[in-house]
DNA sequence: CGGATATAGTTTCAATTGTAACCATTAGTT
DNA sequence: AACTAATGGTTACAATTGAAACTATATCCG
């Protein structure tokens, strides 16, 4: 019925064959922007912390007294973005900041007691996210999406290299 | 060594042991932003194009005469997301406007010549990206991943509604 | 018909984010 | 010491994005 004669029809013929929803990059950002949207959702609502603050709050929680740079590194966000998110946490009291004696520019970070207490009800939360998410594949797919994961952030940052 | 009493030491004890850099929302917010910025940064210095554009564009040259809703749906943006970038693409004459004659809201959108001939040249490139990326993984990983993000997707999806 | 409701799309305004410029301090060089 | 360059961090400004309000048209229902 469809095909017999040429010039379109309604599937148009396409440049080497692109279709949106078979796209992996866009599929990618769909999937971590609906991800996002509900975990973002949740710390706002239950703790009005934003995803830039939590990412402050988890890495210092386990490394504490990096200076802002070093959170950067760690969270893979730009120092700007972790001055503002360490500026609200610092509003809520919920991080202290020191400064370094050698180094005066160098910040000291750590959880606040309060900010330990808001941390340990938030990360729970985060991972039955995760392993909500997560139970949709079976332990074995689990390990896979690991290593793929892996392989495909590698690959990432060395086109981004160039 | 390390571990016969409690209450820290060096590596935090962690509620409920959460680390950002094996938390799989993070991973896959920092490798989304990874390859989209590759891509995009392709795209605009290239074609001038963002990629809300390069999205509608990828729709109307596969589904031509879609109305701006239809274009929201096929490419999950918002619709105030689309107005924008379908007016940047009327603005470069890329894309042409009609409208419906029996309902005179809906728009009919499509590609201009001009469009077209942009979309044959990225379209390739962006496939080129997609190939690039993939190559990191073998020809079973890449099937893999695809149903993996099939199911993730449905499943995140699914935690949205609620 | 006339009034409420819904839908398509745009505009407006606020919040978020990115980039560049900017202090302050430290390190290197002569 | 004095000058330059580098580093840590913040500020300022522009661009992007999101949410809500708005316009226009269409539909529903009495």
């Amino acid at each position: 019925m469809t095909g017999s004669r040429e010039k379109v029809a309604d599937a148009a013929p396409d440049a080497g064959s692109l279709q949106l929803d078979r796209f992996i990059p866009y599929r990618l950002s769909v999937l971590t922007n609906t991800v996002s949207m509900v975990i973002a959702g949740a710390y706002e609502r239950e703790f009005g912390l934003s995803i830039p603050q939590w990412r402050v709050m988890a890495v210092l929680a386990r490394y504490p007294d990096l200076s802002a740079v070093e959170v950067a590194e760690r969270t893979a966000m730009d120092k700007v973005a972790v001055s503002r998110a360490i500026q609200g946490l610092l509003d809520d009291k919920r991080v202290l900041r020191a400064f370094d004696k050698g180094d005066r520019r160098r910040s000291i970070l750590r959880l606040s007691a309060a900010g330990q207490a808001v941390y340990t009800r938030v990360a729970p939360m985060a991972l039955r996210y995760e392993a909500e998410l997560l139970s949709a594949l079976n332990p074995s797919d689990q390990r896979t999406l690991d290593r793929l994961l892996a392989r495909l952030m590698e690959q990432a940052k060395s086109m981004q290299a160039r």
